[in-house]
DNA sequence: TATAACTCCGTACCAAAGTACGGAGTAAAG
DNA sequence: CTTTACTCCGTACTTTGGTACGGAGTTATA
């Protein structure tokens, strides 16, 4: 009670505070990202739940989900007993996806971070090599100018 | 001399080999990501080294990038001296967003597992609270069960 | 040699995630 | 009270990364 609640916006001040275009805010809606809002003489109004849900729609996108991950996110609403086992699998799955990105992204960083190393630029060969080659020689085109002729 | 060289596959058998569909690779010629074969008799004629281009597309995209990211990971082709300092760049630009990336997931995904042990599934609690609300809460909703009350 | 299987080409289509358009109504500031 | 800014709606368009189509020519197999 001491806060200031139902501040109501508009479509355009809810797009602006999110940073998303008016046309994004109507496309969600449709898509059932966001509930259908109240509205006061034919215009919408969005409460801050609102702008806090596009904010973290935004930011699960940024991560590299869709917009049914997001929303899939968005339905892990209520723990409650009966809802448990299809939270307990929405979750894990997530989780295993993530853990797999993961695994991924440190997999080919760590073949650039050698490239860069060895191939690319600290490296005083001059023997031409790409990164198509060494990533597919496992990095053995690098190793010329470290003693081994070829 | 040992190996068998040039042998020469049609637009079938290399897509085959590259588990991708004959049309993708008419695709990435059109989009410049493949370059113009040779022909014999009107039919286009692979060589291996095509294929290596194509699998190394897939996996960068598998990674999460564009075919456009993929396009200037191809265009490192020789670390000379003279495309040092623009392979450098790409490689340095690549090695941020990857880390970024990741430092990004992490953080999602320590986020799932607070939310899977403390609300989701191996909490007692019966109140309700959702990814959502915990995310922007730092997880306080879930500590009710644990002596607090609201 | 006939027939299946492959290739050619341009064009059209698809899903995802928006973005833009345009004419009409509404609200708010001067 | 007018003018400007905002909102409404449906529809159409955009980009990315492919897929599919269809009619014609070619090559390989029985």
């Amino acid at each position: 009670m001491e806060q200031k609640l139902q501040e109501r916006m508009t479509i355009g001040v809810l797009a602006k505070e999110a940073g998303v275009g008016v046309e994004t805010i109507r496309f969600y809606q449709r898509k059932g990202l966001l509930k259908i809002p109240d509205r006061t003489s034919g215009f919408r109004k969005y409460t801050p739940s609102d702008l806090r849900q596009i904010r973290f729609i935004k930011r699960v996108q940024e991560l590299g989900f869709t917009l049914k991950d997001a929303e899939s996110l968005l339905e892990i609403t209520f723990c409650s007993p009966k809802t448990r086992p299809l939270l307990e699998k929405v979750c894990n799955e997530k989780i295993e996806e993530i853990e797999k990105k993961i695994a991924d992204l440190n997999g080919m960083l760590g073949e650039l971070r050698q490239f860069h190393q060895s191939c690319g630029c600290e490296s005083s060969n001059t023997i031409q090599c790409s990164l198509l080659e060494c990533f597919e020689n496992e990095w053995e085109c690098c190793e010329n100018s470290n003693g081994r002729k070829k």
